[in-house]
DNA sequence: ACCTCCGGGACCTCCCGTTGGT
DNA sequence: ACCAACGGGAGGTCCCGGAGGT
């Protein structure tokens, strides 16, 4: 008797407008629509707005191809550089409309909310040590030889990458990506 | 007789919560109240709130300190640090409550309001020249040797810092700022 | 500019609708649409439904004819029942839809508002004291000759007249009215 | 199988909140959930939420302590005495925070649901009749020499304790219930 | 009999932009 | 230019009752 469709539409649909509009940027109500739901069914799967919010920060963790920075059979470095490739291939498929929604979140909901605030934190930081993982294999591995820390290469590795989709989604300009890898593996990364 | 502090106290009011809040997390009944204003008298002077929007991100240029990167007397490389020191300053003195206007403006409008992303995009690309011409008087008096492009270094930095202020902000923690500069003047522009 | 109107439509509209639906038993929407205002305008006017209702509870006491109670041509206790007679008159002529706002609103919203309550005491209790200055001149004027305080024999009959309200709504019945006089002046005002 | 539990937990729960929120002031949500039974479960046993508001008013009658009125080894007026303190306990014991059920809905609900206000009609005259026994019995015992018929005393003497919860309510002071007290029994049933 | 899920509709609140008298 | 008042139209939330599978 559940007829899972009904939530599943609505994460998916919220997902999708929370990204392009922002959580301010669009309603309820758009978002039930789009989901061919009736409004008067959302509050029988989420406590309100912002409860959703914090269940599609949570989905927003799959879209991201992480399998591909753990994959062994490919070089530390080399992962890195297909994993921003495949990064920057979802977003132009995207046609530029989206950037990435934890940062938008961050951005719009930092001083708003207190739990997508914490939540959004959260999902940075595990990307973070996802990439700094990473980034210590090719450390070892000899294909980076700056000596600074894992870490702080990764964090900075990501802050760039979210500034640099804020800047290509005002310029719609995906140029702007690809200045990303020339010098994240030119020079950040050596 | 147009009292002409009313435009100017609506703006300034404007600059602190859209920068805050958000442009969709604020009314313009919000805006006035704080400026003191009667909401009546808001569309004497703006058109709309997008209006008001493009007129607080042309004021938001003067926040910055950029005459600190043009000061002569000052060693390119130094001029930099002095700058992006500043910056973290002021975020650190707001209580990391508002991050970028630029950025997020660029996250919450770029689907929403052609004319405010296009103005970002100015302003943005503006200041990425700026910061170029900085790294070029670098590279040339060799304090920066790596080299790579001038702007694909300003784009790349501008873009860092962009995304260390979203990281900060959800994280609620300076320190990401200290490790902007540790890794921008640690590796990235040596 | 000030269309006076519409502020005082609305309060009147709600004072017929919170007396006979109660509070929480009409909208806003029932209200202004009966004061043939836009629902929109509403809130120019009222922070919101209780702050009507405190508008409200403070125009109700017009309602009362108080003025009979303190005219010196006329003996105290005479007075009193004029009074009575007066109220009795106004409750069948409403066709026993209403009772008292001020008992209705303590029973309904004691629990649910303090504003609404603390204001409704300060109305009764007001009230009560106007009762207890007419019984004690009744007293000094021999009309009354039983030695209770005033304000206690004052309580009382608020208190049975409230009472009296209730059940005669509940009956339809305005038999109960007349009941009410005979035991007030034929035993407890003796 | 019917749980025998659900019904009874429904109808426990409901005569809580429509005591302390009154009928419009809490959903059938609130009621199940403090009942702990599935808001489903609730159509099974009532055919709406004014069903369950009849089953409630019918069950409030125990509350009273009815038989302190018919005790035969206790003289007339002493049982009065007692009763209204019994009352008056259970009143403070809640906290001031209910009122009588009764009074509540005829104020809330007589205007909108018949059948409610017939019911409420029905015991409050069944009430006032057995008050109205007591006191036939005390004036024959001549503990009582007013000679003002016995269902006018009781009628008065039931307006009077329901005005007076009312008060107390709205005060949030017991005091007024111990006036009651002085006046109902110094003055009104001498 | 049960109960999860559903859903049309309404609730209070507020928004943005305008109107019209000063 | 000013601004109090206006107002159509959402905004998010919640409500009551029912549908439909177990």
């Amino acid at each position: 008797m559940p007829r899972p469709n009904v939530r599943e539409n609505i994460v998916e649909s919220a997902l999708d407008q929370f990204h392009r509009m922002g959580f301010n940027g669009c309603s309820v109500d758009d978002i039930t629509r789009a989901a061919g739901v009736p409004k008067g069914s959302f509050y029988n799967h989420f406590k309100g707005k912002e409860d959703l919010a914090l269940e599609v920060i949570r989905r927003y963790a799959n879209v991201a191809p992480r399998e591909l920075l753990t994959r062994k059979d490919i070089s530390p470095l080399k992962r890195l550089k297909k994993y921003f490739g495949a990064l920057t291939e979802l977003f132009t498929d995207a046609g530029y409309r989206s950037g990435c929604l934890l940062g938008n979140f961050s951005g719009e909901l930092a001083d708003h909310s207190d739990v997508v605030r914490e939540l959004v934190q959260e999902r940075l930081s595990s990307w973070a040590s996802l990439l700094a993982n990473v980034i210590a294999e090719a450390q070892e591995a000899g294909e980076i030889t700056t000596r600074l820390k894992p870490d702080l290469l990764a964090g900075f590795l990501l802050s760039a990458w979210q500034g640099t989709l804020l800047r290509a989604r005002a310029a719609k300009d995906p140029a702007i990506l690809k200045e990303f890898h020339s010098v994240a593996f030119g020079q950040l990364l050596l």
